[in-house]
RNA sequence: CGGGAUGUAGCGCAGCCUGGUAGCGUACCUGCUUCGGGAGUAGGGGGUCGGAGGUUCAAAUCCUCUCAUCCCGACCA
């Protein structure tokens, strides 16, 4: 490609509205422009590299008998209704009408049609399993939207689906997935986890995130260096407690006045004593009403977590309005002894000698509760957050390190939900009916773009890994108008072409400056720079973009060595 | 959805407080010079000041409403 031919609007500086660097990049690489909120056009280079990212998915969703497919973006309401997400999805879902009045929505994802689809197909356990795959728009309504790409509302997505007649076939797709992320993240040359993560909205009861380690990720992940243990933090395990000693001396319960210390941190420093001291009770609301939650003062008490314990619908902080309706609540000064409510408590609560809770009183606490003789207790589990240094509990001396992480890979093992829902049945060997067991399997084709940036940039611009760059090469002539350097460009652009190395040849008139401005800016593994005082020695220059290192080599005999050169990047 | 901010030329911004015919940098067009890290110089084109309404002799500037975008939080995968 001839750089005066491409369309690649290059910006010296950052848009205004944009934050982090993958985004900000990216718009001035010429890569994107936004056009609504959260909703982008992909330029030429933008797509050429969202293409290699595609294609390295491809390819490894094909190793593993993946079969590509294309589905509707547009996607009736019934399916929707019948799989029970058609209200529980909620404002994410784009809801259309069309001019009959029919109601569709711009598909968030697609177990609906897919599950549809195989239903209508697959009778029995012979035609099992299924994988199938698909790269499309996909849409969903964030509420905020924002760093460009990597969180948009439209996105390109890689959806894989997998149907199965037993749970065992299911796991071994799944750990072949799994796999095949791994070598797809490799091949992006991404720095990433895979972690153990919740199902969230999606449903079922297994899967695994893949983060991609930046500052600027969404994601906060717990993970262990001297194991390899990896959790996204929701569902990060705390190592659990050594059992407690015997009571060393028996305290009485007391009433204190604490008047308007309301903070674990008021309450530790009036009271002089350590935060770890205080027993914190937080409370919860869901389909049931209020539950309480308790955690040391010095831990975070972990939603995932406990509402993965009651096994609730949903769970969310109590709003002071249901508060409100229990008299003997008091913000701030609420305890677990002599409240009328489930108690679920953190393991490490067990461990403790004597401690002091809120006495749901105002302005009073108590001082010297003991867990057996005062508390009752419906489920002691582990239900904190886990923090950097806390100690790993799959090895002996590992701590635990948090990092945020970028999303880029969720793989889920579904069960039934779906299958189950929209009669999606199969007839074993024994011509029973049973529903078909899923998995689905995602990758975020844009985020895993912007998320290389995030690992890969310079103040001078992109470093794209060799196999997402746009173009391999750029051939920087110091002077295009030169007959010399134009005849010695030109052969080098036709030989590197035939071997199939994609280059860029810039053949703007511009000065040198801007053209390595740009070519930095892009980010082109590699830049051949040709001037005339060097081939007048025989010689063109060769620059790595990561390194920033140059090196000049003889003309022509150098172009044979290029391929191998750009293994090495 | 709550809190905060911004909207003026393609892009980045000033002007607004204190109303009086819209400016800077960059990009763009033309000429000359220059040509190894975003050149210099001379000239030139480009703006319903997000939109609607109001106050005023007069509104980018003051008031009201509205739309859009961004940030923080909640939410989500």
């Amino acid at each position: 490609m001839h750089f005066s031919k491409l369309f690649l609007p290059t910006l010296k500086e950052s848009p205004a509205d944009a934050e982090v660097i993958s985004h900000k990049l990216m718009v001035r690489a010429g890569m994107i422009r936004q056009v609504a909120s959260g909703i982008y056009s992909i330029l030429p280079l933008g797509l050429r590299v969202l293409r290699k990212v595609e294609q390295i998915i491809r390819e490894e969703m094909n190793q593993i008998d993946g079969q590509e497919v294309f589905l509707p973006s547009i996607q009736p309401a019934e399916l929707w209704i019948e799989s029970k997400r058609w209200d529980f999805y909620g404002k994410e879902l784009l809801r259309i009408k069309d001019r009959h009045n029919r109601e569709f929505c711009y598909g968030p994802t697609h177990e609906e049609v897919i599950t549809d689809i195989v239903r209508k197909e697959v009778k029995s356990y012979r035609q099992l399993p299924i994988l199938l795959y698909q790269i499309q728009t996909k849409f969903r309504d964030e509420v905020r939207p924002r760093f460009g790409i990597m969180r948009g509302r439209e996105f390109m997505m890689k959806d894989a689906y997998s149907f199965h007649a037993d749970e065992e076939d299911t796991q071994y797709t799944y750990k072949k997935m799994a796999q095949a992320y791994t070598n797809i993240f490799k091949k992006c040359g991404l720095d990433f986890k895979q972690v153990q993560a919740d199902s969230g909205t999606i449903g079922g009861n297994f899967s695994h995130e893949f983060a991609v380690l930046a500052d600027s990720g969404e994601d906060d992940i717990g993970f262990c260096e001297s194991c390899g243990y990896a959790s996204n933090l929701e569902l990060a395990e705390s190592k659990p407690p050594a059992p407690p000693a015997p009571l060393a001396t028996s305290e009485d319960i007391k009433e204190v006045e604490t008047p308007g210390q309301k903070s674990v941190e008021a309450v530790a420093s009036f009271l002089n004593i350590p935060t770890r001291q205080i027993v914190k009770t937080i409370l919860f609301e869901n389909e049931n009403g209020l539950v309480a939650g308790l955690v040391r003062g010095d831990h975070e008490i972990n939603l995932v977590k406990l509402k993965n314990l009651i096994g609730c619908e949903w769970l969310e902080p109590a709003e002071e309005k249901a508060i409100s309706k229990h008299p003997e609540l008091h913000c701030g000064y609420i305890g677990p002894i002599g409240i009328d409510l489930p108690v679920y408590a953190d393991c490490e609560i067990s461990t403790l000698q004597s401690f002091v809770t809120g006495a749901n009183k105002p302005s009073t606490h108590f001082t010297g509760v003991q867990v057996e003789r005062d508390l009752k207790i419906k489920k002691f589990s582990d239900i904190r957050t886990v923090k950097t240094n806390d100690p790993c509990p799959h090895c002996e001396d590992g701590r635990y390190q948090v990092k945020r992480g970028i999303e880029v890979g969720h793989i889920f093992i579904l069960g039934t939900k779906y299958s189950s829902a929209m009669k999606a049945v199969y007839l074993d060997q024994e011509g029973k009916e049973k529903a078909l067991i899923m998995g689905c399997y995602g990758i975020g084709v844009g985020r895993t773009a912007a998320a290389a940036i995030e690992q890969n940039h310079d103040d001078r611009g992109i470093i794209w890994p060799i196999n997402l760059a746009p173009f391999k090469v750029v051939i920087i002539p110091v002077n295009y108008s030169n007959e010399d350097l134009k005849v010695v460009c030109d052969n080098i652009y036709d030989q590197l072409q035939k071997t199939g190395i994609e280059t860029l040849l810039d053949n703007r008139s511009d000065r040198l400056g801007a053209k390595l401005k740009d070519a930095d800016l892009i980010g082109i593994p590699l830049q051949i720079i040709v001037g005339a005082k060097n081939l007048s020695a025989g010689q063109v220059e060769l620059k790595i973009r990561k390194t920033n290192e140059s090196r000049l080599h003889p003309y022509p005999k150098f172009i044979n060595d290029i391929p191998n050169v750009l293994k090495e990047l």
